[in-house]
DNA sequence: CCGTGAAGTGGGGTGGTCCTCCATTTGGTG
DNA sequence: CACCAAATGGAGGACCACCCCACTTCACGG
């Protein structure tokens, strides 16, 4: 690759995490491509759909997750937990992951590599784990709680509200019997 | 009001209904404005905001919904988890619907009557009787249940696994304690 | 040091969107 | 039937995604 174009790519990089971080997932390329000084063009040659650019923005966040996914190793109930709390309060505050999260493959990527994909490895884990450990209910998939993470981070924009939805959807909104 | 204008109103909900059914929420409002037979600005001068549009489509099922709040009437959390799954499905099936109803206030419209502000009345109406019933978890709020509801739709498009999301938000992901 | 070819570029074009103005048509009423 | 306010729709401005292609720039081999 030459050196320009890395050059490049890390310009509209910039400009993506910048005006992402501003207008969520919809930014527009035309903005971004402005704001890194590059034709729209070159935008497109470097990312071919808008889910390559916001894969590629949320990239180094997500690695830093699924690292921290990795490095817990206390009870495995509490650590899912814990990990879908930082996940849900992560989407909430970055506005725009999510989209990239829930987004289905478009074939301008390779899925091993995305968000999606990373993501889903690191849950499978300390799912597994929980699951061993008998602290899930039965019938619950990576999937599902997943889903139930990312989802909630659409909802609100502040990661504390986020990590209370978290928390509720874990221990349940009914109450706990006490027959 | 006059003839032509109830009629074209009309003409334009039903393109709309049909469109945002096979679109989402963000259907191009010129699309829905051609299939109508009528002009842009047409559109515009009876919905003044993509969201006054979204409510006025969603309106009679939204309306349905809510009266099927009040007609429940037996224990107080079934009812709620019952009618939760109900709008998660209704939510997850009528692709848009979500949209409209986590929509903020836009200044077009009453609030008193769009979407969010009927849900809300008939979803407070359930959670007050589960909680007088003690059938909730400590401090969970209306908001929250219809939060946990409307997000878990945004993650499906299948009725059954927005149901089945919903239920075991309900019921909490974590196994049940069995000291 | 320099010529060359390929990698890389960006402006401009196409077709789409949302939304507003305003000259014109149309419906209902006296 | 005449009138006027209500209602209309097409044109137009501002924006957007995406693609094409004539051009520039880099890096390497001689």
């Amino acid at each position: 690759m030459r050196a320009d174009g890395r050059r490049n790519r890390e310009q509209i990089l910039a400009a993506a995490r910048h005006l992402v971080g501003c207008d969520g997932a919809q930014a527009s390329l035309e903005a971004i491509a402005r704001r890194a000084c590059v034709g729209s063009a070159t935008l497109h040659r470097h990312f071919p759909s808008r889910r390559a650019l916001l894969d590629a923005v949320f990239h180094d966040g997500v690695v830093r997750l699924c690292e921290r996914a990795e490095a817990l190793d206390g009870d495995p109930g509490a650590d899912l937990e814990t990990w879908l709390e930082e996940l849900a309060a992560y989407s909430a505050t970055t506005k725009g992951v999510t989209d990239a999260l829930l987004a289905g493959p478009d074939g301008h990527i390779d899925e091993r590599d995305t968000c999606h994909g990373l993501i889903g490895d690191a849950a499978a884990r300390l799912v597994d784990r929980a699951k061993d450990a008998g602290a899930l209910r039965d019938g619950v998939a990576t999937d599902d709680v997943l889903a139930l993470a990312c989802s909630l981070s659409t909802v609100t924009a502040d990661p504390d509200a986020a990590r209370r939805l978290v928390r509720l959807a874990f221990g349940g909104v009914r109450a706990p019997h006490r027959e």
